[in-house]
DNA sequence: CAATGTACTTAGTAAAACTAAATATATAAC
DNA sequence: GTTATATATTTAGTTTTACTAAGTACATTG
């Protein structure tokens, strides 16, 4: 859910995920490689992400960017809804 | 967490458990008997929980209770700061 | 007496995060 | 110049944990 909601604003390539997710939650999600290119693959293979292969210049190599598809729009919709029954239900049970 | 924070009341069975959690969260967890009790058995062996079988009555038969030890209460608070802490960033990010 | 509800256990599968390392390039340090 | 670090992706293998599914046992209900 939350690679398809930093997807939303432009598309981006995986180690910049890595790096946004860290600094975004203050050091508190730190997604190894293997963790985040395999969810990548995942979501890819479910239709919500696409990738293309960006063209190396002379000072970068080229970069594997990641957009959303609009059935990842859709998904992430029906994931923060889903996410937000959730938490919400355990802020309950842990508040009583 | 939750298993831990619904035996802050009292000690309970495990299939009491199920149903407090499926009740609770409005139906939207239903932990399958494999799933609940295995976790029973985690945070048995962690030290967080003890059980003691009940005795069996002329009504109901023995039930195995599970009540929380000085160090499930322990990792409970920090469980619960570590999921408020987490559950602020997911909000934080999810709302931008 | 068959079906359902309660209550616990166990075996095996599946999903997903983890460790760890390999590859490659660019930059910075010594 | 070589070593170390940062960037960037891939892959192999392990671990954790939730899942399915079934089995045991007893009490209640129809």
């Amino acid at each position: 859910m939350l690679i398809l909601k930093l997807l939303m604003q432009e598309e981006k390539y995986g180690y910049r995920l890595i790096q946004e997710l860290k600094t975004k939650s203050e050091g508190r999600i730190t997604l190894k490689e293997g963790t985040l290119y395999s969810a990548l693959y995942r979501l890819e293979e479910e239709g919500w992400i696409k990738s293309r292969w960006s063209e190396a210049t002379e000072k970068e190599g080229a970069k594997k960017y990641y957009g959303i598809t609009p059935q990842g729009e859709q998904a992430l919709a029906e994931l923060k809804t889903t996410w937000n029954e959730f938490s919400l239900c355990v802020k309950r049970i842990m508040e009583v």
